[in-house]
RNA sequence: UCCCUGAUAGCUCAAUUGGUAGAGCGAGCGGCUGUUAACCGCUAGGUUCCUGGUUCGAGUCCAGGUCGGGGAGCCA
């Protein structure tokens, strides 16, 4: 079947000749023809296909068609004589290849509310909304690699299946092929888990961090993109069990420069995407959020306001309002401190850097200070934190110090304190949710609706 | 996990102090020679989330559960 794609068809000159296959939108019927409204996922814009009675299948099965039937058209180019579209095809032939029973058709031709699609996850691509969130949403991964690639970064891929543990960053799924109502056990009747598929007890990875900067303690400047897992039963829409993750790690670097890179990646993937996909982001701005194109737009054009933890304490105690959860040194800041300072006294993108070192991970660097470790989060409006980042520990005396004060296993690690001492380098990286992204970029609510298939606590259909 | 809130037709919702469950959209049928999630007419469509309780009588009140949504925590 050789086929144009319908945002091709569009675009094209009249009378060019086209065949095409779609998914009908919506059906006009007028006598002796009907109006199809056609899409094949290939853009915002549906196809209006006119088709009369002088095709042999007519009456027989075009004057039949419903939302949901899949066709393969042949026919002409022409200019519309109606508004609404610049040019239509007139048909010389429709196969009917599927049809669709539209009494038990899920997806009607009218407005659904985001909670019934997410029981119909394998469907809703066909709505405008899901299918702009899917081009969207590659289209930001093809340019986060553009971005990366053109700046020399090698992309690695990093293990799913691990053991170990990104300390802190959230309880694990453990992966195993052990009958569980029998597992076999030690002498002292714990789990055995030296008869494991691994001969170790394993999990899904939280992060690729540590194994990315193996990477980058060797090859440079190096960038994973892949799936994490969390276990945490978080219930909310900003988290999900299974998502993935962009996690650059920049060699002979530090804090500073790790901010510029998370800085300028954001507002290369906001213009990417204002560029690349005008009619999908003019779509979400005129139905999900009015401010969308501007907000972007801004964030593009300005600096990221850059503040420390301290300052940043010193601001909310003078904000002059009554916080919910009270603002000390030392204690990480609440949702509605980020939100303050990102949505109310900046109105742009936050980064934050600079944390009191009890809050933060064993391998962020330890600043002079003795109290604070180059951290840094960038938050921005509604979302919150996008990017958690940090220069990590090259020192191995302190890197160990830190964990023994963490009760950290070392021997676990040794692979990774190798990196210390063995011709140890200042390093420096971040993590970006990439469906946080999505949905900043898109302006959709919940992190179920920027992924196909969400998996959340009690919920991994599909 | 905690707090708040909700579940009624395929979907989105209504139903007064407890008294025969309605509408819009969608669907089916018919009409219309250019429509734009068209328009006009007619028709069908219900185990009111589950279990138990109170009551002459429960969509409505009570208890427990399941699931959804919002907020918080954890984080990306």
């Amino acid at each position: 079947m050789k086929r144009m794609l319908i945002k091709d068809v569009l675009a094209a000159a009249p009378s060019t000749a086209v065949t095409l296959g779609g998914w009908v939108r919506t059906v006009r019927n007028s006598k002796g023809f009907s109006f199809l409204s056609l899409n094949d996922g290939s853009c915002q814009a549906c196809l209006q296909v006119v088709a009369d009675e002088s095709l042999d299948n007519y009456a027989a099965q075009v004057a039949h068609l419903t939302a949901g039937c899949s066709v393969f058209v042949s026919g002409q180019v022409v200019a519309s004589p109606a508004q609404g579209q610049q040019v239509e095809v007139r048909a010389s032939s429709v196969q009917v290849l599927g049809t669709a029973d539209a009494e038990r058709y899920p997806i009607q031709p009218k407005r659904h509310s985001y909670e019934f699609l997410r029981t119909q996850a394998h469907l809703r691509t066909r709505t405008n909304t899901f299918g702009a969130v899917a081009r969207v949403r590659s289209a930001l991964a093809g340019a986060i690699h553009e971005f990366f690639l053109a700046r020399g970064f090698l992309h690695v891929h990093t293990p799913i299946i691990t053991a170990s543990d990104c300390e802190g960053a959230g309880e694990m799924f453990a992966v195993s092929t052990l009958d569980p109502a029998n597992p076999p056990r030690t002498p002292e009747g714990a789990v055995d888990y030296s008869k494991d598929f691994f001969a170790r007890q394993t999990f899904l990875t939280v992060s690729g961090q540590l194994e990315g900067e193996t990477a980058a303690c060797s090859l440079g400047n190096i960038y994973t993109f892949g799936p994490t897992f969390r276990a945490e039963n978080s219930n909310t829409p900003r988290h999900l069990a299974e998502f993935w993750m962009v996690e650059p790690e920049i060699a002979f670097a530090d804090l500073d420069d790790d901010a510029r890179l998370a800085e300028d990646f954001l507002k290369f993937l906001f213009a990417a995407v204002l560029d690349r996909c005008k009619d999908d982001m003019a779509f979400f701005n005129q139905w999900v959020d009015k401010t969308l194109l501007a907000t972007l737009a801004a964030v593009v054009e300005s600096d990221f306001q850059r503040l420390s933890y301290t300052d940043a304490v010193a601001l909310l105690e003078k904000a002059g309002r009554s916080w919910e959860y009270p603002v000390t040194w030392g204690k990480d800041l609440q949702t509605e401190h980020e939100r303050y300072l990102t949505e109310d006294l900046f109105k742009k993108p936050v980064i934050i850097t600079d944390y009191p070192a009890a809050i933060k991970s064993f391998y962020m660097r330890l600043s002079d200070d003795g109290r604070t470790v180059s951290a840094m989060d960038v938050l921005v409006p509604k979302i919150g934190e996008i990017i958690g980042g940090s220069q990590r520990e090259e020192r191995l005396d302190i890197l160990e110090r830190r964990m023994a004060a963490q009760h950290m296993n070392a021997e676990n690690y040794w692979w990774y304190l190798d990196l210390r001492r063995y011709g140890t380098v200042p390093h420096a990286g971040f993590g970006l949710g990439f469906e946080r992204l999505v949905q900043f970029v898109t302006g959709l609510a919940n992190i179920r609706d920027v992924i196909p298939f969400p998996r959340t606590p009690r919920n991994a259909d599909f």
